[in-house]
RNA sequence: GGCGCGGUACCCAAGUGGUAAGGGAGAGGUCUGCAAAACCUUUAUGCGUCGGUUCGAUUCCGACCCGCGCCUCCA
């Protein structure tokens, strides 16, 4: 059974198979440093992140990489607005977009810059000339002519023959030879940002970029090419112009897209205030882990409604699974050979994976989760489960983690960097009281938690009830949670 | 206007030509020194509306209503 997934390019569900035998390489449309990125661009980067671990997960050596544009009209205009390079500009957001990547435990894929291809890319559009699919315009920009690119559409599926040329000319680009024509290269304007090439001065269009350094990095042909949907056109469109005349090869075999989110059942947007970014929430005392959750829930190709309320069930979730592997990790279990669990084991496996091959059918995955976890917690509650099931349930839920990745309990220290980051930036008025209880949860180190857990062990066992409360006020009252079982006690960052 | 996607319980949400996964929340219960966790029961004769095809449709077809995306560098 192999991974099923939507080709944007076919519009069909399609089976994924590599160029070459087991080996992938992939890349994806990354940020535009120009601004901290926020969840829409996230859900996108988590998809392909799902995709990337499902994919190694099935056997497969994956190649990944993204890009990131740090070169374009706004960060042009913002930096020059802010007074600084356009280098120290993007500096600060890239950072801010790794910092992101890490805490939503997105796998780094090798990244790469827009300006440290600009050579690369001038090469790329002196060959495009050379060909007759590129032309010069008298200010020293490059276009591509469309008009020799008769497969121009294929991945829109928009049919520019019977389009009228020239309907909506931008006045500003009155030398181009036909309205659709796109910049390849666009010629350097006063106090802009600019590089001396072997086709002249100027800077980058949007979309040569990712043709070249995809090129660079994979090969003129490799197996797939994603981003969000609104990606689809022209960029991504754009971008097999550009590259498929050039080799006269297919560029990226699969195109896959995720579906935009909605905030509270509306596009999310800054004018309708609910446009949020994983800091904003974090600040607001939502867990990475949780945003991480409830961008996966929703299988990528479907509208997802991010909400608060979503955002409280998310963490829930995230709880319930981990309090899940602490109940297997701690308990004691009567020694005994597996026995039914073996059948729940294999069946959840196998429905994860069928969920997962079925075009990253994420929430089925959860579901076969969820399933198996209500099982073996009845299990355990009937003293059925034997000490020979543990590391079988829990080999089962590790695969789960390493597609999903939440059970890591770090939340609390991430939180912590980002109230820290928000002082830093003078913005201490947005830290939440919840953001604070968060950060408070992990001034304790394990070790001195487990410390204060001994002694109230002690207490319990010799029935000083009265100190084994104050223990857990006092633990409580730093954001941790105790929860004593028959087995001994386990405990939890709020 | 052109092209495309979707409307499933209080909320999020999967799915199928044969009678509705999973999670959250609520209610009741079991367990329990306290506090949790966990488990059990319960909450859609119903899947936007109206027609049609069919032995049978939430699932296919049509119309309509509503939401969303692309058609100008927004993931």
């Amino acid at each position: 059974m192999a991974l099923r997934l939507y080709n944007t390019l076919s519009g069909k569900i399609e089976e994924f198979q590599p160029l070459d035998d087991n080996r992938i390489r992939m890349y994806a449309c990354g940020p535009t440093v120009y601004d901290y990125g926020h969840i829409g661009n996230f859900r996108t980067f988590i998809a392909v992140d799902l995709l990337r671990r499902f994919l190694r997960q099935s056997g497969y050596a994956v190649n990944y990489v993204m890009n990131i544009t740090d070169v374009d009209d706004k960060i042009i205009r913002n930096s020059a607005r802010d007074g600084v390079s356009v280098k120290q500009y993007t500096a600060k957001y890239e950072k801010a977009f790794l910092e992101d990547v890490e805490a939503l435990n997105i796998e780094q894929p090798k990244l790469v810059r827009a300006t440290d291809h600009i050579a690369e890319m001038a090469e790329f559009i002196a060959k495009l000339q050379k060909k007759g699919f590129a032309y010069r315009s008298e200010d020293g920009s490059y276009y591509f002519r469309i008009a020799n690119f008769p497969a121009y559409g294929k991945l829109s599926k928009k049919d520019f023959a019977g389009m009228e040329d020239g309907a909506r000319v931008d006045v500003d680009e009155y030398d181009k030879d036909n309205a659709r024509d796109f910049a390849l290269w666009k010629a350097p304007k006063p106090g802009e940002a600019s590089w001396e090439t072997s086709i002249g001065p100027g800077r980058p269009g949007w979309h040569i970029e990712c043709s070249a350094m995809s090129m660079e990095e994979l090969g003129e042909s490799f197996d797939l090419h994603a981003g969000g949907e609104d990606l689809i056109f022209p960029h991504h469109e754009n971008e097999i112009a550009q590259s498929e005349a050039l080799t006269g090869k297919p560029f990226a075999r699969f195109w896959m897209h995720a579906r935009f989110l909605l905030v509270e059942g509306e596009k999310m947007s800054k004018s309708l205030g609910n446009f949020f970014t994983p800091r904003d929430l974090m600040l607001k005392g939502h867990k990475p882990s949780a945003i991480r959750f409830l961008l996966t829930s929703v299988p990528y190709r479907n509208q997802l409604n991010f909400t608060f309320d979503g955002l409280k069930q998310a963490a829930s979730n995230v709880e319930k699974l981990r309090n899940f592997q602490s109940r297997l990790t701690q308990g004691q279990f009567p020694a005994g050979a597996p026995e039914n669990m073996v059948a729940l084991a294999v069946e959840t496996t196998e429905r994860m994976k069928a969920g997962m091959n079925d075009d990253l059918n994420t929430a089925q995955a959860q579901a076969a989760m969820f399933d198996m976890v209500r099982k073996a917690n009845a299990a355990m509650d009937a003293n059925q489960l034997k000490k020979d099931d543990v590391p079988l349930l829990l080999a089962v839920l590790g695969k789960f983690d390493e597609i999903f990745s939440v059970l890591k309990d770090d939340d609390a220290a991430k939180m912590k960097r980002i109230a820290e980051w928000a002082k830093a930036e003078g913005r201490e008025k947005d830290i939440s009281p919840e953001l604070l209880d968060a950060v408070r949860a992990a001034q304790l180190s394990d070790q001195q938690v487990n410390q204060k857990l001994a002694e109230m062990e002690q207490a319990r066992r010799t029935r000083n009830f009265k100190a084994s409360d104050a223990i857990r006020a006092e633990l409580a009252a730093a954001g941790i949670v105790v929860e004593n079982t028959k087995d001994g006690a386990r405990w939890k960052r709020k």
